[in-house]
DNA sequence: TCCTGTTATATTGTTATCAATATCTTTATT
DNA sequence: AATAAAGATATTGATAACAATATAACAGGA
């Protein structure tokens, strides 16, 4: 999550955010200090200034006095997210066009059989994990850290939004369109490219039509996998 | 700074992004976690976690045990920012001409005001000040919170590219240009409006083809002005 | 004078403790 | 049995003390 320095606080941060975005934990889950300090091995303060800084990027919410829970964006804020996302891979795909080499289009499509092996053996949340880096690799590609940035904030975001109106048919990112956008950027077809992305977002926006779901979590087994190292 | 639950943490939060916005910070300033506590009148613990978030957000550069210094965004960055920017007020844009009502019309027409007092005033800082107002003054119209925080985080950057690359020509946003957007939001002139922003975002990116310049600072004047309320 | 190693100081990082607040449980009353 | 009040527990918020690290000042030798 964070480029930044690696400090005990990220490392916390991290263990947090992945567990979000690989919807380990789901929104609304209550997020108790003392316990997360016990989970990840670390201080009550570090669990602390993580939250904080979660927080910060709207992935928890802090109520004073209360504590935090795991952020579950509302249909209105979904709809701003997606519209950002927009705006943002616009660009990002722009900036590809401009800067991808033959080596960028190569990790694209190593990348795309791990979607794929995914897809095959029905591991839902390792194909949204999986969908969600292709976007990010893209931005990569882009070049401009402070998109990458705000393209993680936004992906994320949208992770919470699809666990929330998920649907039965488990929509997620359409299975060709990442394989076909490959194959624009490598013919250098722009405007195409600049439409199949903006479709690809409405696309993934339509979760929001459906309904809600809804159950709780416990932090022992979320964070089991992590105690084992 | 931050529209979230008004806690000590973002009240002190709020009094270093200001320092910083308004150039009363300038970069590369050593910020001591003791010296802002007794300064600001709060905790150690409190002054830490407001670096913290202010590090996130990429205002300050905090280096593990040795401490937080306000950033400086070296020149790639900077030209990584205003391509952000540019992106996202481009789509600012478009959703003002979507939603604009003659109530910010008069709006954004006041706060026009404030500008040309700044600068009859020759009152650097303040129309620094202003004129970043103004770019989140049509974020807020737009309507989307998320582009608007993004935003935030930009034109605190800005300002401290301006800081760093400023001329003694003080440049800033060009004089007519914020009026002449207005005009362009009130008549539906979308086009000439896109390309208004993207020009005058250019322009301001042009203070990077100039020299730096340098000099440290104090934190007891710095917040003076806080320490009277 | 310049460099190097040593001591002293300042600052960050961590931990423990206590107070304030909220939540849950129990008890009492109608 | 349902509701309300009172107490017990859990959690957050704040403070202080301590340890680890880095910076600065100083002294000695080439």
């Amino acid at each position: 999550m964070n480029n930044a320095a690696h400090t005990e606080i990220d490392r916390v941060c991290n263990a947090i955010y992945q567990a979000i975005f690989e919807r380990r934990l789901e929104p609304n889950t209550r997020l108790v200090e003392s316990q997360l300090a016990k989970v990840l091995s670390t201080s009550r303060a570090n669990a602390r200034q993580a939250l904080l800084l979660l927080a910060q990027r709207k992935l928890v919410n802090i109520v004073p006095n209360k504590g935090a829970v795991v952020a579950e964006p509302s249909k209105p804020e979904a709809i701003e997210i997606f519209a950002a996302r927009r705006c943002i891979e616009r660009e990002i795909v722009q900036l590809v066009f401009q800067r991808c080499k033959p080596k960028d289009i190569d990790a694209l499509r190593l990348h795309l059989e791990e979607e794929q092996k995914a897809r095959q053996a029905n591991d839902h949340f390792e194909l949204i994990r999986a969908t969600g880096k292709f976007h990010l690799l893209l931005a990569k590609i882009a070049g401009n850290k402070v998109l990458l940035d705000f393209l993680e904030q936004l992906i994320a975001h949208s992770s919470l939004i699809l666990e929330k109106f998920e649907t039965h048919n488990n929509r997620t990112c359409q299975e060709n369109d990442h394989s076909e956008m490959i194959n624009l950027i490598e013919n250098g077809e722009l405007e195409e490219g600049l439409e199949l992305m903006d479709k690809h977002l409405r696309d993934l926006e339509q979760v929001l039509n459906f309904q809600e779901k809804s159950k709780p979590a416990n932090l022992n087994e979320v964070f089991a996998p992590l105690l084992g190292k």
